[in-house]
DNA sequence: ATTGCCGGGAA
DNA sequence: TTCCCGGCAAT
């Protein structure tokens, strides 16, 4: 039983933990330097999660590498391209034929896999895709066309299952490293949501990191490029999020129309339209019509945006985050987790619920505040501090551990403790004070043990995850001295 | 099964 | 002293 407490915590790290010394208060006051190191590495490990966000970015930058390749290849005429939504979508236009073969092909793919894969042995281009290509040195339709024939075949041969992992963690990581940010916003927009937001960035993004939601939440988006793929990812994040009427959202979906130019997020509902205004305002194309050679497919893409899908998301996370003050910030999960970049990893990472257990990550770290801000005690800062809290809270909802167990069983662990903690600033002075000396005199309770008071310890407010957080006595197994009876 | 913490031991 | 944990009672 005792050496159960070891095991314990590894289960907030998990496999993280492996490897690493045993849990004890040291080992978790490192945690910032692992998570620094996360942040650059980006690494998986961790103990509270905030691993997770890394991985996840990682996620994110792969996919926009490759779509941001993909432009690339275009405007070099190089070829390549992979499963990208983009793509597809792109092929919606005009490009019928193409995107037959598309549609042919992509069935190939498991439902499982990666909506894309990045060879390994292009990684070293990547920094080059961030490049936008120039739209007036094109050549005419009838070689586009070509290339992207060419483009689809090489797309579904590239596509192999085999291909991936590797070099996409690696490319994450490498991004996560430098400036990727940069190259992200550089890069061009892919037809996930997540990239919009990002494109348009800097501009509106909240406070958290998250990358997508924050800006496309805002604007009530929730879409998810079509074709079958995205319909059964988009549904197995319902799955994820137990949903219990998964298709019920098609009914709602609304064909849109978005230009994918950079920083540019104009979203239309006529494929004219949208083409029109690439043509007039991106391409420098003046007049409507005259001159198309279909070349402004290739700078929108085709979204379905979905009426319910917010208030869906909304009403999965408002019951269970009493404490939550904006929901907002957990929504970018969503999106994230539906484009093919999340694909990409290896299945577990697929499995991870990270929307499941985002939100309940979310409520934690918040609930957290509220301890700081009602606690007397000072806590040790380190994992939570109040003004900066939503950065933590991005980082940390992403954590994998967290997510993990929230499949199981601690799920319900996380949610107690939510609660506790709301009530907790309330009485944790005053009622349960009066509470426990009332209940003591009353209990006859002799001897040596105390009656326990009511008060929820350390450990139960924040559990094993954040053990770093914990009184010193609740460490040490002693009484707790934050929280008295 | 989990939580709180006493008692005791190692460093 | 500081830290950890076996183990037990309470929940």
């Amino acid at each position: 039983m005792s050496s159960k407490r070891l095991l314990e915590q590894p289960r907030a790290g998990d496999s993280t933990r492996e490897g690493c010394e045993p849990v004890t208060g040291k080992a978790l006051k490192t945690n910032a330097l692992l998570e620094a190191a996360l942040t650059n590495s980006g690494k998986e490990i961790s103990p509270n999660g905030h691993y997770y966000t890394s991985s996840r970015e990682r996620h994110y930058i792969h996919k926009k590498f490759a779509c941001g390749r993909e432009e690339d290849e275009q405007s070099s005429g190089g070829v390549l391209k992979h499963g990208c939504p983009a793509h597809r979508l792109i092929l919606n236009g005009f490009r019928l034929q193409d995107q037959t073969h598309m549609e042919a092909l992509s069935p190939v793919r498991g439902p499982g896999e990666p909506g894309y894969h990045l060879p390994s042995p292009e990684t070293p281009h990547l920094h080059t895709s961030s490049i936008i290509p120039v739209p007036h040195d094109r050549r005419p339709s009838g070689l586009a066309d070509k290339e992207v024939m060419a483009a689809t075949v090489l797309t579904t041969l590239s596509t192999s299952p085999l291909v991936l992992n590797p070099s996409c963690s690696a490319s994450g990581a490498e991004l996560a490293g430098k400036g990727w940010k940069e190259s992200l916003s550089a890069s061009y927009s892919s037809s996930t949501s997540g990239n919009w937001s990002w494109d348009a960035s800097d501009q509106s993004v909240p406070s958290t990191p998250s990358p997508p939601l924050s800006n496309d939440a805002g604007k009530s988006f929730l879409l998810s490029s079509q074709s079958d793929d995205n319909i059964e990812e988009t549904e197995s994040t319902h799955f994820l999020f137990e949903d219990p009427i998964p298709r019920k959202r098609k009914n709602s979906m609304k064909v849109m129309f978005k230009c994918l130019w950079k920083n540019c997020e104009k979203v239309l509902s006529t494929s004219s339209g949208i083409q029109r205004h690439i043509r007039t305002v991106h391409l420098g194309r003046n007049g409507d019509s005259d001159y198309s050679d279909g070349e402004e497919d290739f700078y929108y893409s085709e979204i379905e945006v979905n009426m319910d899908t917010l208030s869906e998301g909304l009403s999965n996370l408002t019951p269970t985050s009493p404490t939550t003050s904006g929901p907002a910030p957990v929504f970018p999960v969503f999106p994230v987790l539906t484009c093919d970049a999340s694909r990409s990893e290896p299945a577990r990472m697929i499995h991870t619920p990270l929307s499941q257990s985002a939100p309940s990550a979310l409520y934690h770290i918040r609930t957290d505040h509220a301890y700081q801000a009602t606690t007397p005690v000072s806590i040790p800062s380190m994992p939570s501090d109040p003004p900066h809290s939503e950065d933590r809270i991005s980082v940390s909802w992403q954590s994998p551990p967290v997510i993990y167990k929230a499949l199981s069983g601690p799920m319900t662990q996380i949610r107690t403790v939510s609660i506790g903690e709301k009530r907790q600033p309330v009485n944790h002075t005053t009622v349960s004070k009066t509470h426990a000396n009332t209940t003591s005199t009353a209990k006859p309770t002799t001897g040596t043990r105390k009656p326990r008071g009511e008060a929820k310890k350390c450990r139960k407010v924040y559990g094993m995850e954040k053990r770093d957080l914990w009184c010193t006595a609740c460490r040490w197994k002693k009484a707790c001295q934050r929280f008295t009876d």
